[in-house]
DNA sequence: GAAATGCCGACAGAATTGGTCGTATACTGA
DNA sequence: TCAGTATACGACCAATTCTGTCGGCATTTC
């Protein structure tokens, strides 16, 4: 429950790797894949799906492959989480197009958008950058985030 | 994605309106899945399972039925979810017993276990209280939770 | 003892996710 | 210009997870 999938996963970790080495001018999707032990087609479409939504720069042909389009520090969890598996809502009604049959009843929505938008903006807080080394950050420092209940 | 299963759904809706209707003794699983159009026999097992975890109390026979252990206050919406859907984990392998795979490669479970536990604050610090009623809480002070990055 | 209710496990159907395949397209370098 | 390496994309199957139902039993009230 309320957990990452596997895509999405994979997706981040391919972006720390490809901030991990921003000598190379770019990597396929298969060194990524052989470099963590996944599937290697499944994550060429992952890739290609952050391509796509300007995460991620490509290019074919012999030593073509994939590169960070911006700094690893402009790139947020939430932005990949969001190009891999669509917009996030906590709610079980996946928002927009069509509502769970339980809308006009279901009391709990707003309520809970809010939620939603809480954890959206911790994800957003989170940086490739911050993923990548620094596996220092200090357990107290955290990762920059002071929550305050009122 | 990272969205909540449709029984967490049912079950904060139904506490909910337990919450709503502190002056009955005690409200049938039955009286509840109605109110809301949800599937009676689900909502009973969902019920039961919050039970057991102690955030309700039951009795049988006639006129029984479900009343929250506690004062709506203390009970939050993260103790509810982690009765009905289990531990609350953000990384992909369910942590504890069995580790996914590629544990041994997967470099952002750590940094992500971070985000997770702010995820789960956030929840924490909603109340079952703050959901019923309280349509007005204000649109800025949202649901009393600050978000700082440094 | 009968009716209303909670309690529990097993299970089937539906929905989502994970992963594969095939094919087309683009770039590189010899 | 041709062979090799790579991305791009859609269709498809397999595995898993989630939802919802059923059947039987236990407990309380009248
Ligand atoms: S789950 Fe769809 S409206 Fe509440
Ligand atoms: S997903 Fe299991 S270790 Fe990263």
């Amino acid at each position: 429950m309320l957990k990452l999938s596997k895509k999405a996963d994979y997706g981040l970790m391919a972006l720390k790797y490809l901030a991990e080495h921003p000598e190379t001018q770019a990597l396929s999707a298969k060194d990524v894949a052989d470099a963590y032990g996944i599937p290697a087609q499944l994550l060429a479409k992952i890739l290609q799906r952050m391509t796509k939504t300007g995460l991620l720069r490509s290019h074919a042909g012999m030593n073509g492959g994939y590169a960070l389009a911006r700094d690893a520090r402009e790139i947020s969890a939430y932005e990949v989480i969001h190009a891999i598996d669509g917009p996030l809502f906590i709610t079980s009604c996946t928002k927009g197009a069509k509502l769970c049959d339980l809308t006009p009843s279901c009391t709990i929505k707003e309520p809970l958008a809010r939620v939603n938008e809480s954890i959206a903006e911790v994800l957003k807080s989170i940086s490739i950058y911050d993923l990548a080394e620094h596996e220092h950050v200090g357990e107290h420092e955290a990762h920059g985030l002071v929550l305050l209940t009122r």
